[in-house]
RNA sequence: GGCGCGUUGGUCAAGUGGUUAAGACACCGCCCUUUCACGGCGGCUUCAUGGGUUCGAAUCCCAUACGCGUCACCA
C-alpha cells in the first residue's frame, strides 16, 4: 500500500521569512510535487504572546513570490481544516484528555512561577503523576488552573528512523514530562504538531535538525495513540559567516537573511529560490546549477539532501542572480531595474533601455544599479592620474595633448549623428587618419567624459547616453582641469 | 554538564573499498576587448586527528578534537 505523499510547511506567524524556513518549505514542496503528492500550509499560532498582525498574509505573499504553492491551507481550504492551530483548540483538548484517560498523560497543578528547580527534573517535579483521583477531581471542580503533561517512560530508550541520519536512539531518562496542553488551553508546539500531522495525513515531516532530540517524545505520542509514525527528515541548519571567519546559524547579524530582505536588495525571487534549493541539496545526476521550479521538481530526490550544515554565500547567490539577469530580455531587465533607482535626468530616462542593457551583465543585484550610474548624473571630481594607463600608453600629458582635438572633432558631429554607431565610426576614421591607437583615444575620451576608471559601457556608449551638449560640457571641464 | 547530531578545498559539493578525489562560486593568470563586465582557456587550494580492519580506505570500526543542537506552559 503506497500512501500518498503529503508534506507540510508549518510556520509560526512572525512576519518574517527566514531563509532557513524558506528552504524547509521549498524542500517540502519539491518533494511533494516530485512524488505527485500534496503540500499543506499550516499556521502554528499557539503562542498568543507572539502574534503578529498580517503575518499570515505575509507568509502567503512570500510563498507566492517564491512560486511555492500549497494544495491546502488557510486561504485555500481543504479536507483537513481548519489550517490555523488557534482554531483547533477543542481538538487538542479532546486528544489530550484521551491521553490522560489511557494513562499516557496527567494533570499537573503546579504553579509555574514556583521554584521547582530542586525537583528531580529541572523546573518541575513529577509529583502530580501520583495524585489521587479524588484530589484531581477536587482541583478540577474548583477550577484550578492546570496543564496536561506527557508521562514519559522512566527507563529504556526510544529509537526512530530519520531518512538522513538513520536510526537515532535517545535514552528515555532524557525526556522530560513535557507539557501538552498549556494553562491557557493552547497546545504546545510539540503536541499540536503530532495531532495535526496525523489528522492531516502528513506522510513526511521535514524540519530543522534542532528537533532531533525532541522527536522521541513525538514517537511516544504516536505510539500512545496507536498511530502510524510518519517519516522524519531532519534538515541541517543554514549557517552564516562571521567577521572572524567562524560560522554560526544564519541570523540577522549576518545581514539580509529573510526572503524579503533579499528581494529588497534586488535579488530575483527565482534566483533566491534556486540558490536556496542548492544550499543543502544537490541533484545527483547532473552538474546543472540553474534550475526553474519545474526543473527543481523534476530533479528533486531525498537522496541529494545533505546532513551537514551549509554556509550561506552571498557571492554564489550573486552569481546565480547574475545568470538570471543574463537570461532576461533587455526590456525586462530595464523595466525591473528602473524600480530600484529614483528620479533620473531626462537624458537617462530617455536612454534608459541602453543604460540598462550596459548594466545587465555587470551587476549582481538591482540595488547595485544606482551606484553604477552615479557618474552619468554628475561628473565625479577626479585626479589627472586617472589618465594613466600602461597598456594604452596614456598619461595626463598625452591626454592634455589629445583632448582639444577630440573636443573639436566631437563638436563637429551633428545632433543627428550623435549615437553610438556614428560616433564610433567617426572616431575610427579619425584614429586611422591620425595613425593613433584606438585604445589611447578611447581611453582619454572615456576618462574625460566619465571621470571614472571603470564604467559600464565604453567611451562612445557613454557619449551617446549623455548627449552632445552634456558630453561637451564634461569634456571641456576635464580639459580645463587637465591644463590648469 | 548530560544527551544527540555533524566534520571532503575559503564556500556549495560529487564520491558509498581500488578515481589523476568531479563540477560550481570566489581567487589568480592568459586570451578577447574602446575601460570594466560578459565569454574562452588555464591555475591555486580539500578527505579534522590518531588508531585499527584490509592486499588496498575519503569511503568500514573505535577513540580524540572541534563545531552545532537540545535540556520552556517558544516554535
Amino acid at each position: 500500500m503506497s500512501q500518498k505523499v503529503r508534506t507540510r510547511f508549518a510556520p509560526s506567524p512572525t512576519g518574517y521569512m527566514h531563509i532557513g524556513n524558506l528552504r524547509t518549505a521549498l524542500y517540502g514542496y519539491l518533494y511533494a510535487k516530485a512524488q505527485k503528492g500534496d503540500f499543506i500550509l499550516r499556521i502554528e499560532d499557539t503562542d498568543r504572546t507572539r502574534y503578529v498582525a498580517d503575518a499570515v498574509d505575509f507568509i502567503n505573499r512570500t510563498l507566492e513570490m517564491a512560486h511555492i504553492v500549497p494544495d491546502e491551507g488557510p486561504d485555500i481550504g481543504g479536507d483537513c481544516g481548519p489550517y490555523v492551530q488557534s482554531e483547533r483548540m477543542d481538538i487538542y483538548k479532546k486528544y489530550a484528555e484521551e491521553l490522560v484517560k489511557t494513562g499516557y498523560a496527567y494533570y499537573c497543578f503546579c504553579d509555574p512561577d514556583e521554584d521547582h528547580s530542586a525537583g528531580e527534573f529541572g523546573g518541575y517535579d513529577r509529583t502530580c503523576r501520583d495524585l489521587d483521583a479524588a484530589v484531581i477531581e477536587e482541583h478540577l471542580k474548583n477550577g484550578d488552573p492546570y496543564v496536561i503533561r506527557q508521562k514519559m517512560p522512566l527507563d529504556g530508550s526510544t529509537t526512530f528512523f530519520d531518512v538522513l541520519h538513520g536510526n537515532i536512539t535517545i535514552p528515555n531518562s532524557e525526556l522530560e514530562d513535557q507539557v501538552l496542553l498549556k494553562r491557557d488551553g493552547m497546545p504546545t508546539y510539540n503536541f499540536a504538531n503530532v495531532i495535526d500531522d496525523h489528522l492531516m495525513g502528513i506522510s513526511h515531516i521535514m524540519r530543522g535538525a534542532e528537533f532531533i532530540t525532541s522527536t522521541p517524545k513525538y514517537i511516544l505520542l504516536y505510539e500512545a495513540y496507536g498511530w502510524e509514525v510518519p517519516t522524519f527528515i531532519h534538515l541541517a541548519p543554514v549557517m552564516g559567516k562571521n567577521e572572524d571567519g567562524s560560522v554560526s546559524k544564519l541570523s540577522k547579524r549576518h545581514g539580509a537573511t529573510s526572503f524579503d530582505d533579499l528581494v529588497k536588495l534586488g535579488y530575483l525571487p527565482e534566483a533566491i529560490t534556486n540558490y536556496v534549493a542548492l544550499l543543502g541539496w544537490n541533484p545527483k545526476t547532473t552538474n546543472q546549477e540553474i534550475f526553474s521550479m519545474e526543473e527543481l521538481i523534476a530533479h528533486f530526490e531525498l537522496d541529494g539532501l545533505s546532513k551537514s550544515p551549509a554556509v550561506f554565500d552571498y557571492d554564489k547567490l550573486g552569481w546565480i542572480n547574475g545568470e538570471y539577469f543574463k537570461a532576461m530580455s533587455d526590456e525586462e531587465f530595464a523595466k525591473r531595474a528602473r524600480e530600484f533607482v529614483g528620479d533620473l535626468p531626462d537624458y537617462l530616462e530617455k536612454n534608459w533601455q541602453m543604460v540598462a542593457a550596459l548594466l545587465k551583465t555587470r551587476v549582481q543585484r538591482f540595488s547595485d544599479v544606482k551606484e553604477e550610474i552615479d557618474f552619468l548624473i554628475t561628473l565625479p571630481e577626479f585626479d589627472a592620474g586617472l589618465y594613466n594607463n600602461k597598456r594604452n600608453k596614456v598619461n595626463p600629458e598625452k591626454a592634455a595633448e589629445l583632448m582639444p582635438k577630440l573636443v573639436e572633432l566631437l563638436e563637429g558631429v551633428s545632433e543627428a549623428d550623435w549615437n553610438n554607431d556614428s560616433l564610433y565610426a567617426k572616431l575610427e576614421e579619425y584614429i586611422a587618419a591620425q595613425e593613433l591607437k584606438k585604445g589611447l583615444v578611447m581611453w582619454v575620451l572615456r576618462i574625460g567624459v566619465a571621470g571614472k576608471s571603470v564604467t559600464p559601457g565604453g567611451a562612445t556608449e557613454i557619449l551617446s547616453i549623455l548627449g552632445k551638449e552634456n558630453s561637451l560640457v564634461r569634456l571641456q571641464k576635464s580639459l580645463a582641469n587637465l591644463t590648469a
